[in-house]
DNA sequence: GCATGATAAATGAC
DNA sequence: GTCATTTATCATGC
């Protein structure tokens, strides 16, 4: 049984999974509305892990790759971008 | 597999040095980050095994073997630490609440 | 065929 | 030394 546990924690370490819908939103939300400094504190890591239902290692990998693919391409994340900020902004005067 | 760009000769002949006379280039290129062969990591995980913490000769000695510099060895090193402090944390998370244990 | 998450070299703060 | 990070590369999803 052991075993078994162990093949399965290597493969699911190494096999990619997209995460869901949600967890993207509230990843990009945070982005997007910090996006002067996009380096999330370590308690803020924590608490976008509990509501993403991910680890603080994937959500330190999320923003390391966001970060380096927004810088290289900023105008393919126009569109992305401009959403984000009208979400923000809406939540903001409410 | 390998085609390490550094070849016979110099044994340093990388891309930046800080001490260059007359050119002090604020610009220093960082390096591009070239994946090691088969037979590079084989090596390394061998010593690793024995123990997690190398010594300066046998620093040396490896990154000779291995036509790699001493810097690229020690910090292979300290990489492969955190690696497996990484390793550590995922395995506990992983089996922590686990109903099987 | 790229988008995306994870990992492997390399840097720098401390 | 650790450790968060940058960057390129790898592997997979779709």
């Amino acid at each position: 049984a052991v075993m078994i546990l162990r093949s399965r924690f290597l493969d699911a370490r190494r096999k990619r999974r997209n995460f869901n819908k949600q967890a993207t939103e509230i990843l990009n939300e945070y982005f997007y509305s910090h996006l002067s400094n996009p380096y999330p504190s370590e308690e803020a890591k924590e608490e976008l892990a509990k509501k993403c239902g991910i680890t603080v290692s994937q959500v330190s990998n999320w923003f390391g790759n966001k970060r380096i693919r927004y810088k290289k391409n900023i105008g393919k994340f126009q569109e992305e971008a401009n959403i984000y900020a009208a979400k923000t902004a809406v939540t903001a005067t409410n | 597999e390998n085609t390490n760009p550094s070849s016979s000769g110099s044994a340093h002949s990388a891309a930046k040095e800080p001490t260059k006379g007359a050119a002090p280039n604020a610009p220093r290129t960082r390096k591009k980050r070239c994946p090691y062969s088969k037979f590079q990591i084989r090596e390394l995980e061998r010593e690793f095994f024995f123990n997690v913490y190398i010594n300066k000769e046998k620093r040396l000695q490896l990154s000779r073997m291995l036509n790699l510099t001493d810097r690229q060895v020690k910090i292979w090193f300290q990489n492969r630490r955190m690696k497996e402090k990484k390793l550590s944390r995922d395995r506990l998370q992983y089996f922590s609440g686990n109903p099987l244990l």
